[in-house]
DNA sequence: ATAGCTATATGACAATTATCATAATTTATA
DNA sequence: TATAAATTATGATAATTGTCATATAGCTAT
């Protein structure tokens, strides 16, 4: 078991802001679990005892909408803390999670939460911070999904995934996604995802090559994203 | 100046865990104001110094897209407490506030609110819960405007107002919405939301008069709102 | 009360997007 | 490696939604 106080991968998140003392007592409660592409980390409806914080790879937060269409809500990288939206909110899980590629994890059990919640202000504070900030994406995101064209979203999801999870040597998007992915992001048919892609690289503004996405032309992209 | 120890509309939101200290406290800094329909709250982008306590009327929580077109996020009524995700979150507002009718309000200083964040566990554990279940509705939502037609999101767009605002003697709705700012919450054009109005009222499942809207038929407005 | 404005309503048409069909390509598996 | 299965791609067409035009109803201010 590792000692979460030498842990670099909190320095990401808001337990960067625990005593020693509270390292220590996670560190002993703590449960390292490891996850393989395409495993549920865990379902919508599900009660959580804990959260998780990703010490490596991706996973995606899902929504199954009743005619049972999937939307991808967001992604979790190395360094996110994962499920406390439901543990702070004392409220079953709303999203199903899923692995994007094999991750690392530890398990923090919810009472080591509540107690530093209640006693360490900056982590209260920080912790605050977090879920208002996610809270401000997903008022936006209703915005864009309500206003804007599936082509504009696309142009805006392909620009959120390259800022988010970087590039590669070769310059591509650092996420491999299929194209059903990408339209359950978008919320549009898979085939409009497809075709649209098509079109940017007809435009030259977007590289594909099988899953790997590289933009060539990022202003083009943000101009076609904000409607132009 | 009222004293917040005797007022019942905290009852109806996390206000109603503070201690009589923080009562007291709170009572001689508030800030009692009123504003006509109409009036801007507060606008995108400005900090805010505290929150409101809504002791009477509605608002509408609008974000305004690139192309200019408005998107009306979230309604706040009769003790709802608005301001709080700017606020906790430390940054800029992110959406506009527009009264919907004649509104009372009480403004506390964010001193205030910080000072039972920290200690006053009940508080901190309930302003948690608001901002969670905040995001949780924003996460569903997401889902439905990806997903959903425009018609099923009226659908389930009117019995949202119907449960939220309650219906007058008459069994109306009890909120006052232009064709505009309904078309504004499903992401929809005017016409459109007006077209489909006119589709359900030929329908038989709500009645319209001027203004006021009436549902007729829950059960079939659940139905099409569920794709059927 | 009436002129002028705004909101609501509806038709006609265009643009966008979804659906279904089928082919080409990639990936997985025996 | 060969074959099956899944994914990606593209065409054809239908359904949905947006835009523009115009009519009507309702409200506001002199």
């Amino acid at each position: 078991m590792g000692n979460c106080k030498h842990c670099i991968i909190k320095e990401l998140n808001s337990l960067r802001t625990l005593t020693n003392e509270e390292l220590k007592c996670i560190s002993s409660h703590k449960n390292e679990m490891t996850f393989k592409k395409g495993d549920v980390i865990f379902k919508e409806g599900m009660m959580l005892n804990g959260v998780y914080c990703i010490s490596k790879g991706k996973c995606k937060l899902t929504k199954l909408s009743p005619n049972g269409k999937e939307q991808i809500v967001k992604f979790i990288k190395t360094g996110d803390m994962l499920g406390y939206r439901s543990v702070l909110g004392e409220e079953p899980v709303n999203l199903s999670v899923v692995a994007l590629e094999d991750m690392d994890a530890c398990f923090i059990p919810k009472k080591d939460i509540f107690d530093s919640i209640q006693h360490n202000k900056d982590f209260s504070k920080d912790m605050f911070k977090v879920v208002c900030s996610d809270l401000k994406e997903a008022n936006s995101t209703i915005a864009d999904m309500a206003q804007k064209t599936v082509r504009e979203r696309l142009a805006d999801t392909l620009l959120f995934l390259d800022e988010t999870f970087g590039e590669d040597k070769e310059g591509n998007i650092d996420i491999k996604l299929s194209r059903e992915e990408i339209a359950n992001v978008i919320g549009t048919a898979t085939e409009s995802a497809i075709r649209l892609l098509s079109d940017l690289k007809k435009e030259g503004v977007i590289c594909l090559m099988g899953k790997k996405i590289k933009i060539e032309n990022k202003t083009a992209l943000r101009k076609i994203g904000n409607g132009f």
